[in-house]
DNA sequence: TTGAAAGCGCTAACAT
DNA sequence: ATGTTAGCGCTTTCAA
């Protein structure tokens, strides 16, 4: 047994009465040796359960196969989607994957990237929408040619880059896309009357999907004043909040009327969340406040979290193949490292229609009807 | 600029004009240097943005701070509060979290932690429960003694050590107690015929809540038959399959009366889910057969992942407060490295009052009533 | 077929 | 106050 410390390839070589030089063309394999020897090694190494030293491996090899993930939190269903397929496509490749959890703070994101500089990262993806400033766009701008200029590369994961010529990769969905079907799909359901809750001026993702919510409207028909975005952010509390008020408003001051329809939730027939954690909370406020979905108010959300259809009722949604990003993320980066510079890939998404939607209801006081799935 | 691959110390260096020594205790900073040299250092090492090279840094210093945290998969939201707890923890200290995803699979785990013991981890970190056989216990041991030997440190979270005497630190809930107690919870409310889904033989963690069950029963006065234990294990499509199944079998062979009360729901008259993932699939399962919860049967989980409350109806589980498991594990961990080795810690869960129970009602058929919560 | 030896980039004595 | 140097554990020529 080692006596303290770590079993070193010198110990093994001892042991099987060989040079280091022996030991190493065994363990790694790149190099032929007969099999007489080859076997005394590798007794020699399980008799001493050795372990090679990684450092000093990638000291002399020349950095080692690691991807770092850069995300706000592990707990928000979607990062940890895509975050399980990054892991997962690294995995399988025989990658390492760390991960750096920066709950929004860019002083953490930035040593976390400095970090991963040290430590010989050779892929640095930085996960999900962000309000993109002049510092941001600094700070990205600079891990951008900081990894390349060392032969790693960074990976814009669910956000487009600040400026196409950084050596970045970028891989995201459609937003605009997506938020334009299925606002389309409440339109086409005979709302009228849609808000937008979950609005976060300056967020890439986002302003995409509001953007895709105004078009919609535009393509129907609606005069832009149609639009309704209310600007509180994303995350459960901030649903609950922004449509507990959105309740109370439209009831106080009275049912606003573009066209002709009203409910008892005052001038909206429908919601359209940023995303489901949102919807999760405007679903809870509105039960809440007595209310029925889809029967007085329809909602939809976005990204189709695992727990999406246990909403009550199920929640009609964007379906963003997170863990797909993930993959996408390193296997683009991957397969073709030189011409993925400055690649710009966007993921298809696509509507989920379960329960939380129906045609609204036509100037009528809330009245008991069943269920009434799209 | 660095021609290709990294700035090394040399260039700094030289840029300086200093010896490579110099530059060193400069940005280790564990060495007084005038100010002025220092400042001609770090002007060089800014202008070269250099980063120091952690594998040579981790080759002379002795290793570095890594924490490895290994689990199942980081969708589930237990796994990834825990994670995050691990992360938070870690990374307030200063040091590096990598993360293993597994998928059960005991090949995946026994080849990360050994990727984890050549990359110098100085914590390994096992979440979750386990089945427990005769290979995990070895391969267990294993890892106990090969990272001791080399002076890292194992923590058993969320599950007991097969072997108190291993060198293994262990923290976990209380599983029996917080089964018990919500078992509790259902029996004052009056329920008698209450199954439990989601067992899974073997498994450290579920077989105690079944062990807390069983327990509640007995308090309770309840025959050893009374317990109804589906050994489905955990997920949500597990639970949704056993639920139908459940609610199929009671109605095709009736009711089991064992106190004389039956139901829609043949002879339960609620259910404890092995974890809220099984519950929701069970919520589920109940709605698809029309039954209401808790007016029909009540239903409770274990965990009390975030979206629980947003369950139909909100869930009454038990909360287990994952991320604390997590921070807890490295802190104990850190705080008496030497002390720390077989220690047992077992944190405390409570139960949170929801809306899914409800008293049972009295051999009467479904009938219209309200939302009845506790 | 195998060994000896030169580093990889850095830190920590040991000199000066 | 700062430079010189000896490794840390490994891989990889280059010899033998």
């Amino acid at each position: 047994m080692a006596a303290k410390g770590r079993v070193t390839i010198r110990e093994v070589a001892e042991r099987a009465g060989v040079s280091v030089a022996t030991v190493s063309r065994v363990l790694s394999g790149n190099y032929p040796v007969p099999s007489a020897t080859r076997n005394r090694v590798m007794r020699a190494a399980r008799a001493l359960d050795y372990v090679a030293n990684a450092h000093a491996r990638a000291l002399v090899g020349g950095g080692r196969k690691m991807v770092a993930v850069v995300l706000r939190q592990v707990t928000s269903p979607f990062y940890a989607q895509v975050a399980e397929g990054v892991e997962a496509e690294a995995a399988e490749r025989g990658w390492l994957c760390v991960v750096g959890a920066t709950a929004g703070d860019p002083q953490r994101e930035m040593d976390f990237v400095q970090l991963m500089r040290e430590e010989g990262a050779r892929l640095v993806i930085l996960v999900g929408g962000v309000v993109e400033d002049d510092a941001y766009r600094e700070r990205v701008a600079h891990y951008a040619h900081a990894l390349d200029a060392s032969g790693a590369r960074l990976v814009l994961c669910g956000r487009p880059a600040p400026d196409p010529d950084l050596p970045a990769l970028v891989v995201e969905f459609d937003n605009e896309a997506g938020a334009r079907a299925i606002t389309g799909h409440l339109l086409s359901a005979g709302h009228r009357r849609i808000a937008f809750l979950g609005g976060l001026p300056g967020n890439t993702a986002l302003d995409a999907r509001v953007a895709g919510y105004r078009a919609a409207l535009a393509e129907h028909g609606l005069p832009p004043e149609a639009a309704h975005v209310v600007d509180c952010g994303l995350g459960r509390a901030a649903g609950h909040r922004a449509m507990t008020e959105l309740l109370k408003n439209t009831e106080d001051t009275g049912a606003v009327e573009v066209t002709g329809i009203t409910g008892g939730t005052g001038g909206f027939t429908a919601v359209f969340a940023g995303d489901d954690m949102v919807a999760a909370g405007a679903l809870r406020a509105i039960a809440d406040a007595g209310l029925r979905v889809p029967d007085d108010i329809s909602v939809v959300g976005y990204n189709d979290i695992p727990l999406a259809e246990d909403f009550s009722p199920p929640l009609t949604t964007v379906r963003t193949p997170a863990e797909e990003l993930g993959r996408a993320a390193v296997r683009i980066a991957l397969r073709d490292p030189e011409h993925a510079a400055g690649a710009h890939h966007l993921l298809g998404t696509h509507i989920v229609v379960r329960d939380s939607v129906s045609p609204p209801r036509r100037g009528a006081p809330p009245s008991d009807g069943g269920s009434a799935p799209v």
